[in-house]
DNA sequence: CCGCCGATCTTT
DNA sequence: AAGATCGGCGGG
């Protein structure tokens, strides 16, 4: 394990998750700028996949931080996340368009406005090219084309934070982080309550 | 803009 | 039977 992959080793995903924005995720000549995220504490997080331990399905949860945990969400969408060790993980939920922007546009057909692109978990793989294959990919010492790196932008000073997405169990914590103001952001606001 | 619902398939 | 989602459709 190199330097660099310890910064994301057993370290609380609460923590690591809001370093990762302004990050840039690249994979097949596309790249986009990580602007909202959340965290998924893993044993102790009913929501996580690896609150029952390992599985085949999270096995990569289990193996070493700084790799690509992938995995198909609903049947049909793929969803990726920065392992951090132990079962921990940080979901990418949205992506700023940096490269690449023909490919992404061809492979988001449905996408009518370019902020639609790669606002939501599954929006952005497929706008990326990220499918089940890259589960297990070194993000840090890039092994199969899918690589996270700085361009020296720092995270925002100011993140928002806000209850999880999506969820039922473990619904009450702020475990999303997203850049404010970022037009990609899957959804700006808190979620609504429903009564 | 917002809410509802179906698609599709793995995991429990 | 539910799930870390998305997009099309209808209504306001």
């Amino acid at each position: 394990m190199t330097a660099l992959h310890r910064a994301f080793y057993a370290r609380d995903p609460r923590e690591v998750a809001p370093e990762l924005l302004n990050k840039l995720l690249e994979h097949d000549g596309r790249s986009g700028r990580i602007v909202e995220v959340e965290a998924y504490v893993g044993r102790q997080d009913p929501a996580s996949h690896a609150y029952r331990g390992p599985t085949k399905r999270n096995a990569t949860m289990f193996g070493p931080p700084g790799h690509l945990y992938v995995y198909l969400s609903y049947g049909m969408h793929w969803c990726a996340n920065v392992t951090c060790g132990d079962g921990l993980a940080v979901l990418l939920r949205a992506l700023s368009p940096v490269a690449g922007i023909e490919a992404m546009r061809a492979a988001r057909s449905a996408a009518s406005r370019d902020r639609d692109l790669a606002s939501g978990p599954g929006k952005l793989t497929q706008a990326l090219g990220i499918t089940g294959v890259l589960d297990g990919a070194d993000l840090v010492e890039p092994d199969r084309g899918v690589c996270l790196v700085s361009d020296g932008t720092p995270p925002p000073d100011v993140v928002v934070r806000t209850p999880r997405i999506g969820i039922t169990a473990a619904a009450e914590h702020e475990w999303r982080f997203y850049v404010p103001g970022d037009p990609n952001v899957s959804r700006p606001l808190i979620p609504r309550v429903r009564p």
